[in-house]
Parts: structure tokens; sequence; C-alpha cells
DNA sequence: ATTCTTCTTTAGAATAATTATAAAAAACTC
DNA sequence: GAGTTTTTTATAATTATTCTAAAGAAGAAT
């Protein structure tokens, strides 16, 4: 299947329409080997760097929220004045260089497993995620 | 020492002078048993219930600032729009309610040791945090 | 205590990320 | 293709946070 059919297909999923502007989105989000850490508005800049075109902010926006919500992307727990996200969106954890503010995966083995041994009545868990401040 | 001698020392610490306003701060800060999380805008209201007495919002900002570099509080990682902070700046880690907004202390028995298999070269750990959301 | 200097408070303006709006354009249905 | 629904977009609105500058309070020196 060609990437842009694997596109039509997420963006369907999320009941999106595959508008041209929504297949720019995914060609930036998901046409890459490796995982892919950004800010809307690092997306936001990349569109109109990898495609030529722009995108009104306001569609990346939705189009990343939906894909939020249909699980395609990953909100990462951080503070920041922005918002970060991951096209990773198996269970796995990060590194946060605070001076260059850069994310960086930490595959689950390289933490370990963690239990959690404590638990609240009528919650359950949700997920869980370590986030390792690196300093120089 | 009474808490308001304690206050003063945390201020004058903090390189802050104890005034009127910052003593307040401070008695709805640490006067309490039990570990505080909170938002700035919790802060500011809860100033005005407890002391009866308003503090500007710019300087419930500056003084929060000032007691977290110092160390007096913790920053929270957490996706919201607003920055939570905890009394509480001991190692620990936190479960969030996403439904009700509200966090959780963790102690570190909870969780067991994390134990990080992976290095940066030239970057060191500042900081384990584990985040564990609840659902319903 | 009085004067002088430095720090603080404050209201309001500025900034920045995000969300809402509503009219024009594109996608879908038949 | 005609009609309906969804989407895009520029722009406005909202919200958390930071900045600013003038008036007030704290600390130091006398």
């Amino acid at each position: 299947m060609s990437s842009k059919q694997e596109f039509i297909k997420k963006l369907r999923n999320s009941n999106l329409r595959p508008t041209k502007q929504r297949i720019n989105i995914c060609d930036v989000l998901f046409n890459r080997d490796k995982t892919f850490h950004f800010t809307i508005n690092d997306l936001f800049n990349l569109i109109k760097d990898k495609t030529g075109q722009k995108v009104s902010l306001a569609t990346v926006y939705n189009t990343v929220h939906a894909f939020h919500k249909k699980g395609y992307l990953k909100e990462i727990p951080i503070n920041s004045n922005q918002t970060y996200f991951d096209t990773n969106v198996s269970d796995h954890h990060h590194f946060f260089d605070v001076k260059e503010e850069k994310l960086i995966d930490l595959k689950n083995e390289d933490v370990g497993p963690i239990d959690i041994q404590k638990s609240i009545p009528g919650k359950k868990i949700k997920s869980v995620e370590v986030l390792v401040k690196l300093e120089d």
C-alpha cells in the first residue's frame, strides 16, 4: 500500500476527509523512519518547508487533535509553554534535554518495568510515563 | 521557631524581602500538614479566601518562581494548560486523575526504584519523574 | 527618626499558545 | 450536476504567563 493510501486510511479512521491539506500534514508526520517529536509550531513550519504548501494553523491543530484522539499520536507530559506530541504511540518513555528543549526516546528496556504498588478505589491506571530530565 | 519566622527565613533564602504579601503567600503554601498541589490560580484565590487580603497576580507569580528556583517548590511535569506546583520537594511521583484534574502523591516505595539504563554523552540526569494517569 | 537608595507591589499592557467563528471552498451523495 | 455536509482559512477570542513603569514599602546610612 502506498503511503498516500495509508494516510487516507488513517484520516478516514479518524473521521476526517482526506483533503490536500491533511495529506500534507500526514506526509510530514508519518513519512519517516524514526519517531518524531514535535510541537504544533514545529509541524506548521515543516509542512511549508517540506511540501511547499501552506496549511492554516487551525487545520494543523484540528488534525493533530483528531489523530491524538484516535491514538495515532501521543501527547508527552512535560512542562513547557508548548504541547509536545510523538508519532511513536507505543508504550515508552523520554529523556528531555532541558537546555536544548529536545526529547529523546527511551526504550522500555532502558527503564525496566515499573510496578505501581498503590491504587485508588474506583480508578484504574491509564498510562505510566517516565520523564528523565537531562542537564549538562 | 514560629511559622512566621520560618516564612521569613525561606523568603530571605530566596533573596526576597519579607513583605506582608509574601508572608500571606507563605501562609497558604507552607502552613499545612499535607503536601499541597496547586496552580498559580488556585493559590491566588486561596490567598484571598484564607487571609482576607488580596495579593496581585504578578506578585504570586514572582514569589512562586523564586521559591521554585530556590527549591522550596517543585514543578510537576504534566500536560495541562496550567502549570502545577507541589510543596513536597522530596523525590516522589504522582497520580493524575485526568477527569478531576487532581494530583495525588505516590511515595517512592509505591513505585520502586527506577533504573535508567541509557545515557547521553555529556549529559547527566537531573530528575526522574513518573506520572501515572488515572481513569474511571 | 530622616533621608536616600533599592526593592516591591500593582494594574494594566504585551505576548504567546490555543480555541472559536463564520464565510468561502472543497468533498461527498444522489 | 445539484444539493448537502464538511473543511479551510483568516481573524477574533480566550487564557496563562510575562513585562512595564509608576507609586509605595523596606533597608541602610546618617
